[in-house]
DNA sequence: CTGAATCCAAGTAGATACTG
DNA sequence: CAGTATCTACTTGGATTCAG
């Protein structure tokens, strides 16, 4: 990993393999960060949604944000979109084999917070008791 | 999952699982997710770290932002601040093994990262040509 | 049904200056 | 050294209205 010395092909490998680390998982961090995106992958896993359908699906979402979080996973190629030129119209978001394997991925987060979320409200009593 | 009639005591177990999940996962994200969270995390991972050090490794941050940060992750006991009444004053922080322990399980998502980047990439350029 | 457009409120972050 | 205070700018999200 560590070859460094051809002088000027090595700008890229010269970044510090860690910060590159925390960047990149900063990337995937703001990609399904966010109140929504999350709720949204959940529904689109298992199997094709329409809009109403995750309006509902998902509580206390807007129209607006459904929007907007939709346009970004389909931008992020998280979610495939797929219109039925009938009248009325129909669309359905479905989850894209690359967004499926990062929601499995996610399992061992959703550990983590099950087996410290205790400890957690814990010291925050403690912080805010100063 | 609907066995629902004892009436009062399953208010709880009522909740979907999978909703929960998803709402446990979100806590975390929003709790490493923000500018600079998961940089200041891996530096006090090493060792400790004083605060002119994390405001010099943790490239681009600002003082103020450093304080919040750090007051949060405090918060949530996930760092530690040890302070020496010493003049001048000198104050550590280091993470707990809470935190060690949660940045461990985020290397799946640095792998998902790295391996779907490019695929992400061009999913963009796709979409942004319309 | 599936959005886009507009307006507004709240939260988040940067710059700068000041302090025990 | 390790912060706090203030002021401003940008971003995010909600409410509402309009449209193909």
């Amino acid at each position: 990993m560590s070859q460094g010395n051809t002088a000027v092909t090595d700008q890229v490998s010269a970044i510090d393999p860690e910060k590159l680390e925390a960047c990149t998982l900063l990337e995937v961090l703001n990609r399904i960060s966010g109140k929504w995106a999350i709720g949204i992958l959940l529904e689109a896993s298992q199997g094709p949604v329409r809009f109403t359908e995750l309006e509902r699906s998902v509580a206390g979402i807007s129209r607006r944000m459904l929007t907007l979080t939709l346009r970004n996973l389909e931008r992020d190629g998280l979610l495939e979109r797929t219109v039925y030129p009938t009248v009325p119209p129909r669309v359905e978001y479905e989850a894209t084999p690359m967004a499926r394997e990062l929601y499995g991925t996610l399992s061992g987060l959703v550990d983590w917070a099950q087996r410290h979320r205790e400890a957690i409200a814990v010291a925050r009593e403690v912080y805010d008791a100063q």
